[in-house]
DNA sequence: CTTTCAATTGAACATACGTTCAGTTAGCGT
DNA sequence: ACGCTAACTGAACGTATGTTCAATTGAAAG
C-alpha cells in the first residue's frame, strides 16, 4: 500500500490522487486502507517521514573520514546515489510538504535541517582548517544540496551518464565551488 | 483573476484548490470566471507559459556583455533577481508540470530548455577562450541552475542577508564552480 | 427614456471525494 | 467441526468538484 501510494503520489500528486485510485492499485476497496492509516494525510507523512529516517540512517552507515576534503567527497556521492535510487521519495519530499498539517511539517523540516547541518559542519570544518573557502556556511549548505539534488530532476539510468561519471562531474563542481 | 489563482495555486497546489476558491478571491461567482478562462487547465498553462515568456524577455532586454565570465556573472545575478521577485511563479512553474497535458507541457519545457540553452552556451564560450573548464556543459549548465534556483526556498526580504549579499555569495560559488 | 449587450448570477449537472461501519469472508488454533 | 479474529467488502454519509446555461443585472448608446 505504501509503495503504490509512493508512487501515485509521486506521478500525479497528493491531492490529485483519491484514496480509492491507490485501493485499485492495491487490489482492494477503499474502506480496507483505512486498517493500515488512520486517514489520508498520515499517510503522506508516513511516507515522508521514513524516507527522512532513512537518509539520515544511510548517512551514519557510511564510516566518517577524518579530513573535511574527504567528507565533502563522500556526502556528495552518498547525497547522489542515494536520492537517485529514490526518486519518487525525493519528489514527495520536496513537493509535498505544503499537503502537511503544521505540525507534520515540523517534524519533516526539523529532519531535513538535521540533515542540512551535516554539511555545514563539514564546511565548517573545513574552513578552520583552511582547505575551504566560503563566505556563508549554512548558505553554502543549502547552495550545494540544492545542485546536487537537481540531477534527479533530469538523471536516468541507461542515459547519456552513467550514476559514476555524474558523480564525478558534480563532485568536481562542487570541489570547487568551496575550494580554499 | 490571474493573480488569484497565482496565490491560490502556490500556497495549495494546483489540483487542491477549486474554481470557487478562486471565484471567492475575486469576488464573483464560479461561473463568472468562465468568461476569462476555457477551464482550469488552461488557465495553470496560461500562467506558466506568461511566466517563462516574461523570463526569456527579461533576458533579452539586459545588455549581453562580450566575455563568457562577465555573461556568465550576468547570468546568475539576473537569475536570482528574477526568480526571488517572483516566487509563487517560480513554485509553480517547477511544481505542477505534472498537472499539464502532454502538449502543453512540451510547450512549457520548450521554453525552459530555451533558458538553459542560453547558459550552457556561455559556458561552452567559456571554456573555448579557456576561462572556463567543465567536463560537461549541458550538466554543469543544470547544476549551476539547480544552485541559483535553490535561493527561493530560503530567501525572504528582510532576512539575514540582503538580496545583494546573496547574489555575491552565489556569484563566488558559481564562478568558482565552473573556473579554469 | 428605451434599447442593447456584455458581464454576472445562481442553480443545476453528473461525478468524485474522504471516511465510516454493519456485515461478510477466510484462515487459524483447538 | 467449531469459534475466534483480523481483514475486507459494499454501501452509505455529507460535501465538494469542474463546467454549463437560462435568467438577471447594470451601464453605456441612441
Amino acid at each position: 500500500m505504501r509503495a503504490a501510494a509512493l508512487t501515485l503520489f509521486a506521478r500525479h500528486g497528493f491531492a490529485a490522487v483519491s484514496m480509492r485510485q491507490i485501493a485499485k492499485e492495491v487490489g482492494v476497496q477503499a474502506g480496507a486502507l483505512y486498517n493500515y492509516t488512520p486517514d489520508k494525510q498520515t499517510l503522506l507523512f508516513d511516507l515522508m517521514q521514513a524516507h527522512m529516517v532513512e537518509l539520515l540512517a544511510a548517512r551514519e552507515d557510511l564510516p566518517e573520514a577524518d579530513n573535511a576534503m574527504a567528507r565533502l567527497e563522500a556526502f556528495t556521492r552518498f547525497h547522489i546515489r542515494f536520492h537517485s535510487q529514490r526518486p519518487d521519495e525525493v519528489f514527495i519530499a520536496y513537493m509535498e510538504l505544503r499537503n502537511l498539517t503544521p505540525e507534520n511539517f515540523e517534524v519533516i523540516e526539523g529532519l531535513r535541517r538535521q540533515y542540512e547541518n551535516q554539511l555545514e559542519t563539514i564546511l565548517r570544518d573545513g574552513m578552520r582548517d583552511g582547505v575551504f573557502d566560503v563566505s556563508d556556511p549554512k548558505i553554502a549548505a543549502m547552495a550545494v544540496i540544492a545542485m546536487l539534488t537537481g540531477v534527479n530532476t533530469w538523471f536516468q539510468e541507461g542515459g547519456r551518464l552513467s550514476l559514476a561519471e555524474v558523480e564525478q562531474v558534480y563532485w568536481d563542481m562542487v570541489r570547487k565551488s568551496v575550494a580554499a
